[in-house]
DNA sequence: GCCGCCCTGCTGGTTTTTCAGCAGCCTGCT
DNA sequence: AGCAGGCTGCTGAAAAACCAGCAGGGCGGC
C-alpha cells in the first residue's frame, strides 16, 4: 500500500493539518454550523483583534477548509466539508488514539461520563439502537 | 456553574495549546502509551528529521505535558497526563463542537459508523451498560 | 448632503514553531 | 585498544503562524 507518498499536497481535511488558531477558528464554525468573523471572535479563548481573525478566516478559504456567503455586507462562512463527515473523522481520530481502535470502549466512556446527565428517553433510545445493532449485525 | 473561569493563563493541556506538530506527537504518544523518540518519528505523517523530533519532545516536556523516565541510554516518554483524563476530555471537546453537546448524538454516531465492526459480545455488553445506565439515572 | 458605523481587502512586522546540524558520551564489538 | 553506532544536549536559522493597522466602500441616521 501507499504508506505516504502526497500525503502533505492533497487537500486532507484531516485536523492533524491545522494550526493551532486555525483549528479553534474551525471548532467554532463547526459549533454554530456557520458564522461571522464577530462571532468567531466572540467564542475564541482569549480573542485576538478582528482583523486577526478575519486573517484567518481568510487564510482559511484559501486552504478550501471555508467558504463562504456574503448575507447583506458580511461574510457568513461554513466548513467546506459538512459536519456530520467531519464528526466522524474526529471520532474515528479519538477512538484510535485514545482507545486502541475500540468503538466499544469510547462509547463506554462517553456513557460513563455523561450518564448521569443523560435523560431517560435517551438511554431509552440508546438502548433501541443497540439492540437494533444487535439484530443487524448478528 | 462556571465551569471554566480561567481560560487562558491556566495551565491546562487542553489539545487547544498545542501546536501542529506538537499535537501530532501527543497523539502519537496517546495512542502508544509511551514512546520513544524514534518511535515517535516514525508514527509522524511528514516525518521530519530524528533532531526535530527531539527538540519538538523536549519541548513539550518543558510545557508540561510529557515526562520521561530513562531506560539503558534512551528517553521513553509518557503523558503527564494519564490517558483516561485526556481521553475525556478529547471526548467532551468533540461533543461540544460536533454534537451540540449531546453524548447521545455522538455515541450514536460511533455506533452508526461501527456497528458493522462490532463483535456480539460488545453489543451485549453495551446493552448492559445502557441498562445499568437506566437503573441508576432514574 | 454629511457623518458615523460596519464591513471588506490588503500589507508589513513580530513571535512562535519547526527544523537540521554539531559535539559529547556511553556501549558493544572486533 | 580502537572503532562504529546510537543516544543526548544544545544552538542558529528558515518557515509558518499570528497579529494589528490602514484604506476603501456601502448604509442608515441626522
Amino acid at each position: 500500500m501507499a504508506p505516504s507518498g502526497s500525503r502533505s499536497s492533497g487537500n486532507r481535511p484531516s485536523a492533524s493539518e491545522l494550526s493551532r488558531r486555525e483549528r479553534q477558528i474551525m471548532d467554532c464554525i463547526y459549533a454554530r454550523g456557520r458564522a461571522t468573523a464577530a462571532e468567531v471572535q466572540t467564542d475564541l479563548p482569549d480573542p485576538p483583534s478582528y482583523s486577526a481573525v478575519r486573517a484567518t478566516l481568510r487564510i482559511l478559504e484559501e486552504k478550501g477548509h471555508l467558504d463562504h456567503v456574503q448575507e447583506g455586507s458580511t461574510y457568513i462562512f461554513r466548513p467546506t466539508v459538512p459536519r456530520d463527515r467531519a464528526s466522524r473523522s474526529a471520532l474515528k481520530q479519538i477512538v484510535q488514539t485514545f482507545f486502541d481502535g475500540s468503538a466499544e470502549e469510547a462509547i463506554t466512556a462517553l456513557l460513563d461520563m455523561e450518564s448521569k446527565k443523560l435523560g431517560r428517553d435517551q438511554i431509552e433510545r440508546l438502548a433501541r439502537l443497540i439492540a437494533q445493532a444487535k439484530k443487524e449485525g448478528r
